[in-house]
DNA sequence: ATGGTGGGATGCCCA
């Protein structure tokens, strides 16, 4: 089974390529983020075309998340609860005995901004209700835009993305630590240890082309769920078509 | 260079 988390930056831009996708690498599961699509312009129907249901949670210009899938989703909870935002960065569901938890994490702007300021709350409510989402599904798949580069191998160049900048400074590194503590392990990380592997490059500057990226999208994984990665990696190939996303899918496959 | 590129409720905000 092939789950995939992608930050689309604009479904409506990008609905093609997402099609195209689907149609080669043919995932069971995928989290979208950054859809940026109110809930009655989804492409619902385009997407029943391409085989997949979905369940999503959207807002004009901003945010927006989504699952798809080939089996039907249930107990769909929209948003963290008890942590009021209008934000639409959360969507989770129970899809073939998994508990699917696709989040779109805060970018936080600068260190010391009031974005930022709002990033670490988020990331503090997510780390408890988590916690709470573990003990009630063991086979719990936490993915999405992090919007945090774990360590310095997974950045470009480490005294650029260092411990004062957005994206890598250690309140929001220690964040992702608090999370993973609880169980939840980074899929790539079972599979591959190797440097300048990344999931998003700045459309400025030709990032893309130079490789200077990121490894922010990520898939953390439970206990029980381990023995079952057979694999994990980042396909590079969308981000290489015409008007691309910055992001590229992200995928882990499960026995 | 406080820049640059891209998406969108566009002449600004967010990433």
């Amino acid at each position: 089974m092939k789950i995939v988390s992608w930050n689309v930056n604009s479904l409506n831009v990008r609905l093609p390529h997402l099609e195209q996708w689907l149609g080669t690498f043919a995932p069971d599961i995928v989290a979208l983020q950054e859809t940026k699509l109110e809930d009655t312009r989804f492409p619902d129907t385009a997407l029943v075309g391409a085989g997949y249901r979905s369940v999503f949670a959207g807002q004009k210009t901003y945010n927006g998340v989504a699952i798809l899938s080939r089996e039907s989703a249930s107990d769909v909870q929209i948003g963290i609860p008890g942590f009021d935002d209008e934000q639409k960065r959360v969507i989770a569901a129970t899809v073939a005995g998994l508990r699917i938890v696709n989040l779109y994490v805060v970018n936080g702007q600068d260190v010391g901004t009031d974005k930022y300021a709002y990033k670490l709350r988020w990331l503090d409510a997510a780390h408890a209700w988590l916690q709470n989402e573990l003990a009630q599904y063991p086979d719990l798949i936490v993915l999405g835009d992090f919007n945090i580069a774990p360590e310095a191998r997974d950045t470009h160049d480490p005294s650029v993305w260092n411990e004062h900048h957005i994206l890598t400074s250690t309140a929001e590194r220690e964040a992702l630590q608090r999370l993973q503590a609880l169980g939840l392990h980074d899929a790539y990380r079972l599979h591959s240890q190797e440097e300048g592997q990344f999931s998003w490059w700045d459309y400025r500057q030709a990032g893309f082309r130079r490789n200077l990226g990121l490894r922010i999208d990520l898939t953390l994984i439970s206990d029980s769920l381990r023995a079952r990665c057979t694999a994990a990696g980042i396909d590079r190939e969308p981000r290489t078509w015409d008007r691309p996303s910055d992001h590229a899918p992200a995928w882990v496959e499960l026995v």
